[in-house]
DNA sequence: CGACCATTTGATATGGATCAAGCGATGTGG
DNA sequence: CCACATCGCTTGATCCATATCAAATGGTCG
């Protein structure tokens, strides 16, 4: 159904050397990942890791962009989430991961041992809290994701398009790093809806679409009212 | 839209004193709550505490059954949670519920300040991963409760009854302690849709509906196979 | 230039929503 | 204790938003 003709690069993990480092207050957690951590390369539509795989690493996007999404028996995707530069990704409750990850474009990742985070947050108070917020803040992710799959195509797209705005904002104009069937996967729609609601949303002057992968919002006021 | 006449049992919440008391393990967390949890009896209906309301308890079923859900503009409701005796709910990663809570039938809960076991979990390493491992295990339902939501209407109501008799299995038989409305509302469907989805499982020999509030599972092998 | 892939656009089909009635259980007041 | 109102649920008829099927367009890379 899908193409996703990964290049599955190689799965050999590096290790990190492990650093103890003076705590740089609320960003320990970060500050220690961006130390400890080391930067793999995987390209356009590689693998990251698989659902079902040991959950033995937590990873960082320097830059780039990943997906994250899990897969029904009869080829339905769902794309749980989009990460990019400065996102958190494959932090896990259990020892396996329950999504996919991969690269929508060529990225590059801070890879880092989970035990070596999980053994520095039982000495230190704020990574272990650290921690336990990045699961916090990805949980609240997931709740608003859920609001936006009980609505409307439109508001759906709308609700996308906002998020994304709000994450990577150069003034009005939008970059998209994934393709319609990405965004499809992610709304819970098809390609052809998500299309449509972009020329449909264009011919209400809302937002302008130069590129297939750039969008400029015109009027976010009135994006707001069409999102709820 | 929707009726809610909740009875608003008052908003005065109960003050437990803070008890330290050896650990038992695994289920510290658990323990703690138990001890030191404040019984609270929560009508049919009744709001336990609202939407953007400061999140400064946390919250376990004794008995009854409780949901969770967030209302948009329009008066569209989704449901977030159901609870049943032994779940905790009300955690939040900010200061704020994120959903409102209401009692579905008559219910007790164990009502524990947030702080106090953030307190104690400070000193106590097990208290704090509990905590995390707490909001990972919701964060894990919130993501299987997004699967659902693209799934057809009837894999939707068989993934529903599935999950249910998982978790108050007495044999066969389900008892549905929340209406139809509140069903629909978890599943992104209308009542009439859950309502042909029962009659059409009955009619192909799925399921049993002796009672509205009570489903027989007839063979759990052919729901299976109709819940993806 | 030509092949390929992503996207858009068009025509039609359909699953679930909406609108509307009927039905059964539960509770209430006379 | 019965008559009736109410409420939650089911069933029926119709509609509509989005999916599906199909084709045209456009952009990218060898």
């Amino acid at each position: 159904m899908l193409a996703h003709t990964a290049a599955h690069s190689s799965s050999s993990r590096p290790q990190a050397p492990i650093r103890t480092v003076p705590l740089t207050g609320s960003h320990a957690l970060d500050g220690n990942i961006d130390l400890m951590g080391a930067p793999m390369l995987f390209s356009r539509n590689a693998e990251i890791y698989g659902e079902g795989e040991p959950a033995d690493y937590l990873y960082k996007v320097v830059s780039g962009t990943v997906r994250t999404y899990r897969v029904l028996a009869d080829g339905r995707r769902q794309i749980g989430s989009f990460y990019l530069p400065g996102d958190i990704f494959g932090l896990e409750n259990g020892d396996e991961h329950t999504f996919s990850a991969e690269a929508i474009s060529d990225s590059k990742v801070l890879v880092i041992k989970r035990s070596a985070l999980i053994a520095l947050a039982a000495r230190d108070n704020d990574v272990a809290r650290q921690l336990w917020n990045l699961t916090g803040r990805e949980l609240r992710r997931v709740q608003d994701h859920i609001l936006l799959l009980i609505k409307t195509a439109q508001e759906r797209v709308v609700g996308f398009l906002l998020e994304m705005a709000e994450r990577r904002s150069s003034g009005n104009a939008v970059e998209l790093p994934m393709s319609r069937q990405d965004i499809a996967d992610y709304l819970g729609l098809t390609i052809e809806t998500v299309s449509r609601t972009f020329t449909s949303l264009e011919n209400a002057a809302a937002i302008e679409v130069p590129t297939s992968r750039r969008i400029v919002l015109r009027n976010r006021l009135a994006l707001s009212r069409l999102s709820a």
